[in-house]
DNA sequence: CGGCTACTTGAGTATTCTCAAATTGTGTGG
DNA sequence: CCACACAATTTGAGAATACTCAAGTAGCCG
């Protein structure tokens, strides 16, 4: 594989928010890992994924964390009757299979959104590598922890938002993300299917395309197809607030 | 305070799920700490909290990690905009406050249901503890991994369980929680009103209730404010899974 | 170009929420 | 110990949001 030092432009992602979103603690941008310091101690491998392979299903035996490099991935969950879910999407920088640490099998699934890089990062090496550093340690720990404070934004946002709001809201917490891997965070395509989309806001895909028209509508935002231009963000982060305020 | 070797009955819960509660895997009760191994590193502070006082409070600087030692707690977490959700409930054995590591103050608040006994960990001194022995750094890692599993979990049963189907995997949830503890799984007295249980579950306080009524009327329940008996346990299991049969 | 999937839109329904009121329990002070 | 005030719980009726079902359109891939 191509074992050039490589530096992951993680590093320009903070633990401070620079512009959160209002309704939604930007918790996500949390944790990063150097992987130059892993190389010393870890044997890296590459793995390239087409949309619509997995990385990983449950069940599968744990062997292994990955760091995604290039292209997007989502996590989803299935319980034994059949229930379904997608739990996370992920980027460049992102870790995954971290929910699986302690686990003899996967806890959950990784599916390629559109072809993709990732980095494979054997656990049991990983595990010797934080040992023996304790900075990668506090970066591992950091991205569990920033994990747990993620899906605890996104747990109030479903409780406490309606439809449109969470679609706003998750709109902007995709742009930021985009603009901390240095892309536009006013116009960029979504890589995922309003199914999945719904999945992760937990409401039918229906529901998300009316709320997309909708916005859209309300001048708010352009959307065509999983294309999205974000027109007045201001606004965006209003409805994604408060917004129970709707005079059709 | 009272520094005479406390075996915490923790280590009664295991990682296998010995009975889980069908549509929710039941991940709550991985993670379990080895407080007399702590109390060689970690000058351990006991606490004694009333009904209604806060441990610690969203904002307040970080300094340590808690461990439950009696009674039970809730964490709590408020938007700026002062939307608010109780993310978990807490009793003996639990480490509260892990959800703030790494950052400079706390992210959420926890909040007594009662009398509680909780003690203390120093965050520093845990940090050092964790790098000198690898066997507390797994059990801290085994404890953030398993938040987050539970936290998925209870987000797929919010996605795509109903109500009172909602209601009843908690009760169970809380039943599985309690034998656990070597306490009875089929009669208990909750912690929590209405209206916590309802935040917890992304409903409202009328509708938790009416769900305890209905499943009272079925004959799977028995309810009296808070005390509660479970008439039915499979009745219940069928419920919380499948349950979109419902003929008043 | 054809078949498939994804997306959009509409109409009607259903679950849950909102608002309101009654009831019951809890704690405090007289 | 009782009376009172306050908080929690229960119940009802109506409203609203999101869902279901259905059809149609539009992109995508071979």
């Amino acid at each position: 594989m191509n074992a050039t030092a490589f530096a992951m432009p993680v590093a320009a992602r903070t633990n401070a928010s620079p512009a959160g979103i209002p309704g939604l603690p930007d918790y996500s941008t949390a944790g990063t890992i150097d992987v130059n310091e892993i190389r010393k101690y870890v044997p890296v491998l590459q793995h390239r994924l087409h949309a619509g392979e997995h990385l990983y299903r449950a069940g599968q035996p744990f062997r292994a964390i990955y760091l995604v490099h290039a292209g997007f991935l989502k996590n989803g969950l299935v319980s034994d009757d059949g229930r379904e879910r997608v739990t996370a999407f992920r980027m460049r920088g992102d870790l995954m299979g971290v929910e699986s640490i302690g686990a003899a099998t996967h806890v959950c699934d990784a599916q390629a959104l559109d072809n993709c890089c990732v980095w494979e990062l054997p656990y049991p090496a990983m595990l010797k590598a934080c040992q023996r550093v304790p900075e990668l340690q506090m970066q591992l720990t950091a991205t569990l922890v920033a994990e747990i404070r993620s899906d605890r934004s996104w747990m109030l946002a479903h409780s406490t938002l309606g439809a449109e709001q969470r679609v706003a809201a998750f709109l902007l917490h995709v742009a930021s993300r985009h603009e901390a891997l240095g892309y536009s965070d006013r116009h960029f395509v979504l890589r995922m299917s309003r199914a999945d989309i719904a999945s992760f806001l937990a409401l039918k895909h229906e529901t998300v395309t009316r709320a997309l028209t909708h916005l859209s509508s309300l001048g708010l935002i352009a959307v065509q197809l999983r294309e999205v231009h974000i027109l007045d963000r201001e606004a965006l982060c209003r409805v994604a607030n408060i917004a129970n305020t709707k005079l059709h």
